[in-house]
DNA sequence: CTGAAAGCGCTTACAG
DNA sequence: CTGAAAGCGCTTACAG
């Protein structure tokens, strides 16, 4: 139509569009919008001249317009801090195949934890371009999600902050604590060290994590000792690899070490090795997360292994049922969770070992 | 407007258009809309008018109706065939990051390296709700890209299948395997397997790589030994745990192997380690892609490293220019590499050890 | 520097 | 079962 474009423009091969098919198929635009939806009441006559018009044509429906029309675009946001975070990568695995199930599409936000960028994420930086979010927060207090002004659907992953308007999904993060910790008491150690408490107020899951790691001292009798409590300033291998390293140089180095998740612990893996202390013989470590690297690492992790495909389906179906309308109470979902017992706190298997592989995905 | 929706509607709160704020600032929506999109031509009082308007109606653009007014959505897809393959979920980050920059949303498919879900991507699934897409497939075939009738702009990552009409930007992959495999015989070894090797005729990384590795030996002056090109279905961590398991079974095991990418390297570490052999004492091992996972392992993983932050920027840069209206003819970019030698072809560090952390990103 | 009006490509009541 | 027409919320020539 409007010829104005630069002389680059390929060809005059303009867009088609309903009425070009409607044209060749000598129907009315509204048989080929039926067509294309699949509604019912074509006959098969039409629908195939239809669809032969729509081949010839090689004519695809421009989704902005149906979307502007319809008021939904058919695509949702998906915030992490980092993509390349092996548990969120798993994450967005998950939520593209729950998503595409109910024929959604996905969008990646990158967040770095900066909670600026969380509070533009949560305020809708994307607003009227998805129809829903689902949104997995570091740094994001109760006060901004309180503030919050765009009513994008949206489910959050991780801890309750405050009791605001939104759905959550989580993992109970205490009880899981509380059982990884139980298991290195129970192997006789006596020295438990955690790695990953954090300070600012909205880490959430840090606090939870230490509160469950506390009990089970508690319960198993053993003594509180702040020392042997690590805090770090992000969650990545490098964190806990240096965590590690102050815990060792301690006068009473830890004979266990419950690390808040599993990048944490593969970092104090790596520092042990290299300092000659021997897991589990020394040092027993168990993480958090079940990561495909914690199956292959030397030794394997032992992990608190979420339901992350669970996990990833509650948080669209909550969504999707949001987005259709639907205005219950905020809701909170627990989705289960299980200790994983491997070779860092079991000792190594007698060769033959098991294969690997088969604690892997087979892909 | 249509008061039809079922009864669950949340308020009457009509959604805030252009209009209203042009109402209430008391101007026209022309004058709103150069406010939004930032154009100069607004007095200062007016535009602050406006903004108040905005702020008090809490206004957002629908991106809907702006994509169809322009013709552009401004969102571009990344298909990759599996999100938590640590090499691809690395390039998410980078991409979503480089496309940020030029104010571009990523959108993400998965194609699970599926032949036929490669083609429905290729053929454009998402045809005008993406303005670009950036690619890395699997299966794809050259006839299948040849038979694209999907103009959305596209630009390839990974090896060029045929000479189709695609941008590429890719390592070196002959260039690189050379120096890997010629970085282990010039350890002195003698026996050099590879593990990568892949049948299907659009297997095209592995089919370069495999053809650095043999013009190293030559190089090299070893001899080709088919019996040392162990073959893959996939590139996971299982898959280089078996294949190393295979090879160690031979009467003549190798004293090195190079990897086609470093998720083998870990599984074969993994299978290495369970057999009790030294490495890189008694086999010294080598991978591809330079992911995080490999400055961790025991031991550390000696690899090829492509720039993924260049490959990144010059893939979104790339689409950017087609996007633009642009029509050179295809192109295909090299991005530099290097191989990075760590523990398991050079032995491990005297103790104290460099901290891991400075090989790992800061963050 | 601002206003009034057309139009992007669909879907959807409304008629027939 | 199908047609003609309105309208989703923007941007953009076109006037002034």
């Amino acid at each position: 139509m409007a010829d104005t474009g630069p002389d680059l423009e390929p060809e005059d091969r303009r867009r088609v569009v309903l009425k070009d098919v409607a044209a060749l198929a000598g129907v009315s635009v509204k048989t080929v919008s039926n067509v294309v939806n699949g509604y019912v009441h074509v006959t098969p006559a039409t629908r195939a001249r239809v669809e032969a018009a729509i081949r010839e044509l090689n004519y695809r429906p421009n989704l902005s317009a149906r979307n502007l029309r319809q008021g939904r675009s058919g695509v949702i946001a998906l915030a992490v801090p980092e993509l390349d975070i092996p548990y969120f990568a798993e994450l967005a695995r998950l939520v593209v195949a729950a998503a595409e199930e109910r024929s959604l599409t996905v969008l990646v936000d990158q967040t770095g934890g900066d909670r600026a960028r969380e509070q533009l994420v949560a305020e809708g930086i994307r607003a009227h371009l998805i129809d829903g979010l689902i949104f997995s927060p570091l740094a994001l207090t109760g006060e901004d999600l309180a503030a919050r002004t765009d009513d994008t659907p949206m489910v959050l992953l991780g801890e309750r902050i405050h009791h605001g308007p939104a759905d959550h999904v989580v993992v109970r993060n205490v009880e899981a604590a509380r059982e990884a910790t139980l298991h290195l008491a129970r192997l006789g150690r006596r020295r438990v060290a955690a790695i990953g408490a954090q300070d600012h107020p909205a880490a959430g899951t840090a606090r939870l994590r230490l509160a469950g790691y506390r009990e089970a001292l508690a319960a198993a009798g053993l003594p509180a000792d702040d020392g042997l409590v690590a805090p770090v300033a992000a969650y990545h291998r490098a964190d806990g690899a240096r965590a590690m390293a102050r815990l060792l140089d301690r006068a009473d180095p830890p004979d266990a070490v419950f690390c808040f998740n599993d990048l944490l612990a593969l970092g104090a893996l790596r520092t042990l090795l290299e300092r000659g202390v021997d897991v589990p013989g020394d040092i027993a470590v168990a993480g958090f997360d079940d990561i495909e690297d914690g199956r292959y690492a030397t030794p394997t992790l032992t992990t608190v292994a979420p339901d992350k495909e669970q996990l990833a389906r509650r948080a669209v179906e909550l969504l999707a049922e949001r987005m259709a309308g639907a205005a219950p109470a905020a809701r909170e979902i627990h989705v289960p969770h299980r200790l994983v017992v491997r070779e860092s706190t079991a000792g190594r298997p007698a060769r033959p070992a098991p294969d690997p592989a088969a604690a892997g995905r087979t892909s």
